[in-house]
DNA sequence: CATGAATGAGCCTTCATTCAT
DNA sequence: TATGAATGAAGGCTCATTCAT
């Protein structure tokens, strides 16, 4: 009975949360993120406890966000090169599309709130990018390493060329590609 | 000017500020900033007349660090790939050696903080680094780029290996060795 | 109307609340006594239209469970002195058998949030009470005084017992004859 | 060296609680304590940390004030009735010209906020009047019994008179005689 | 110059009450 | 009637900065 709790309330907190994340870091207030949802700050306790538990459900979010992005159109039969690559594409796009993302995203990394728990959920969500890597190791067109390193490596070769094409719209092409062969030459193993 | 600004205690409030930020991110007060230096709050006002500020100060210090450790001992006549490999080794023991270093400095290039001017000020503190790039370049060891976007890659792949090894330290040697590689077929120009 | 409201809902809540007033003071919230008692929030202001109104009822309740406990059994042509003893000890019974009425009665009292109609309508409880002192006065057993000044007296001392021995409860016994001294000493008029 | 801090804002603060927390209890706002006290609020935190501590030192505070009230020219080689008297007149002397001291003090010890540290400084405070006391009990004069149940009593019944005198400033003096008499029936130990 | 008291805006969170369901 | 989401006003406390000493 009563007034269910509205998703879209939610969604809208979310939101609000994520530019001010991107914008003012883990500083942004609750007022503030309240405000631009278009809800009463009291409202935004009703649906996070805590302001830290807002910060880990975004960053759930996002990372799902990004994941599911990555993965989509993924034709897992392709050579494991041509995969990367797109999941390549896919990263950059991402970052271009929604910069704020990609910003709150970073912001969160860094923060220290983010707790065990959330981080764990996230590892949950990449099941399906595991299994490529493994067969990249399996088939040694990979350097075999921890496969949290080589996210990292995806990670932060993306985040490089998403601030340098920030930077510099034009050359967004270029930059991409550079961070492309970057990318594989670095996580590839080489074998000729 | 009775009696000068005493090098002094700028030093040891930045030497706290370093601490106070890798712990507690720019968030950290300038009243535990003040205390753990030994000093009035309203002192450190009179080094530093805004936190800003002394956020960029510090910046400027942790990179100013950060380089001179990197370019000690670098032998300009040597093959190019041997000085990156000096470059990467020196940037992993300076990581290893100073955790708090490395983690401020993250935090302060997340923070939004940092201005043009302090950001300009870092450049000039390369030139020798620079040069070593540009070599690189001429003699096709390594993929051309732009200088911002190589720097940016060993600092990425150095912070993951940091972050990599802190967890396991017994693994630290094979994870910078990983990290060589993985940084080298990233920046090299693999022509045979 | 079709369904009227509870009179076990009522009680629920006014049980809860005798609780948390007794552990919180009055600060308890009305979201912790309705889900106490098992109710929504809401709820509570279906049959107590304030906060404010749901203390006075309480403190009514529990002034009038006192009254009634107190003056069970008590025969009204027997010694005074006899009397006042069995009042006495019915206080004390009722103190020690529900701590929680007792403090949380202390709580309201002393809370500026009882109105005047309320404070009215605890009179009105005493009638046989009132007799009872009224002839102490006539035969010149007890010492003139307003009947509310003697009612304090018995409540004062009775507190005071209770407080005492809860912190040992094994000299409960001695302290409430200790009590007893104490209050007839302290009503008696001692005419030899 | 710097501005020392105030013990004249100290007091208007403390000043300002009193009655702050006679009128309105200790859900008093700690905004509307400073403002009184025509000082910024952060400033009242700059003289207690906490709320608490500030209530814990008004406590002290109130007590000492009492003691000292009630000891100040208290003759210990006299009789020990006209000792008590004495007290007593004191009390309600004490009561009468400052009702807010004692309805303060009436708030702060229901209210659950008062630590045991500070419950202990109180005793230290009355040393005269335990030794008193324990004349009273040597000589027969008072019946025996803990001394904090003692001192209770008189409390008890010194509030009692001043409530009711606070409605009927007419019959003050014949009330304060009735609650003499009582004390002393409480507490003497009518041997004949 | 060094000190730390003073300031008041701002923060996160709680709460009594209202109202849509 | 019962529910609990929605509200926004406080509440206690922290903080960067100023300024008297």
């Amino acid at each position: 009975m009563a007034r269910p709790l509205s998703e879209e309330k939610r969604h809208s907190l979310l939101a609000s949360a994520l530019t001010a994340v991107a914008t003012s870091g883990i500083a942004a207030s609750t007022l503030s993120i309240a405000k631009k949802a278009g809800v009463a700050e009291g409202t935004l306790f009703t649906y996070f406890p805590t302001k830290d538990d807002l910060l880990n459900q975004l960053y759930l979010e996002l990372k799902s966000d990004l994941v599911s992005h990555l993965t989509a159109g993924l034709m897992s039969d392709t050579d494991i090169m041509v995969q990367f690559h797109h999941l390549w594409t896919r990263y950059i796009d991402w970052g271009m599309s929604s910069p704020h993302k990609h910003e709150a995203l970073r912001q969160l990394e860094v923060s220290h709130k983010i707790t065990g728990a959330t981080e764990q959920a996230t590892h949950a969500m990449s099941h399906e990018l595991q299994i490529l890597v493994e067969r990249g190791f399996e088939t040694g067109v990979l350097r075999k390493q921890p496969v949290m390193f080589l996210w990292g490596v995806i990670q932060g070769i993306a985040g490089l060329v998403l601030q340098t094409a920030a930077g510099d719209m034009r050359k967004a092409r270029e930059c991409e590609d550079l961070g492309w062969e970057t990318l594989w030459g670095a996580i590839a193993s080489h074998q000729t």
